[in-house]
DNA sequence: CTTTGTGCAAACGATTTGCAGGATG
DNA sequence: CATCCTGCAAATCGTTTGCACAAAG
């Protein structure tokens, strides 16, 4: 509600963006769903009422937002990127038949040996990436969608 | 050398897939480096010396070789595909700086504890990424690439 | 008011596709 | 000699860019 607004708003003016509407809608898409979407996913749900973005303003706020690090890219598969307004590190699970995204919490692979790495490596960050299939394509018989 | 070339057309012939002139060099390009180049990398480089193939049939034959699981596909980066010809299991290091990628070995984070996971995900496989400094930029007083 | 964002359409770069001729098994 | 591959150019698709106008601080 308002106050979850005012929040966001907060947010945007506190990483020194200004607040737009089409900027503030980008954000408080990506921060109500947990399922990655394109950026054209994104336009299609905003516009879906009524037309508040265009496609260009769309990707010109996906990159502020991602320069101020309040959301995150995340390539998963081939000739599409996806956004995630969770910054806080985790891994995760992508269906190969429906191609479905789901986080996986940053506890679940605690103690990955990263001291076991070469010496030289400088290490920033790391993030497992799972592939299978989830509940509702276990029994299908239809071969993975890649 | 020849012994390894006819070990490559068997390795082809043996998956099904007609050998020629620019399927083996493809793949051949892909088994001598380590680099997991774009598609445009190995054109490149084939056609360094004398013109041996055209960028769409690199783009077939590197589908027809990833379609028998003699290549894989690696996503490390927005807008490319890189490949590789090393298809048994491991992870990945990329510098943030350089771009450079380089393989972890697979016994080098064992334990996963997938177990852990949330029930009613069917894993396939999975990888870890990891992302930092390589030696070449340790000191680079530049920012990252990206 | 000065700066930055928006929208449109054109531009781009990686990958795909249609098709005619050529090579493979 | 039937099938599959190659090369070329045109087509696609996601993303970026240039620019005139509008909105934010």
């Amino acid at each position: 509600m308002q106050e979850q607004a005012n929040q966001i708003i907060q947010t945007l003016k506190d990483k020194g963006l200004r607040v737009t509407p089409q900027r503030f809608a980008v954000y408080n898409n990506l921060l109500s769903r947990s399922d990655h979407p394109t950026a054209e996913q994104i336009l299609t749900d905003l516009n879906q009422a009524a037309p508040i973005s265009s496609q260009a303003t769309v990707y010109s706020a996906l990159q502020a937002l991602r320069g101020v690090g309040l959301v995150r890219e995340v390539l998963l598969e081939e000739g599409v990127s996806r956004y995630d307004a969770k910054v806080v590190p985790h891994h995760h699970f992508r269906c190969q038949h429906c191609g479905a995204i789901e986080d996986i919490a940053w506890e679940t692979f605690r103690s990955l040996q990263l001291h076991h790495l070469r010496p030289g490596l400088q290490v920033e960050r790391y993030e497992v990436t799972v592939e299978g299939r989830c509940d509702r394509c276990q029994d299908t018989l239809e071969p993975d969608a890649e």
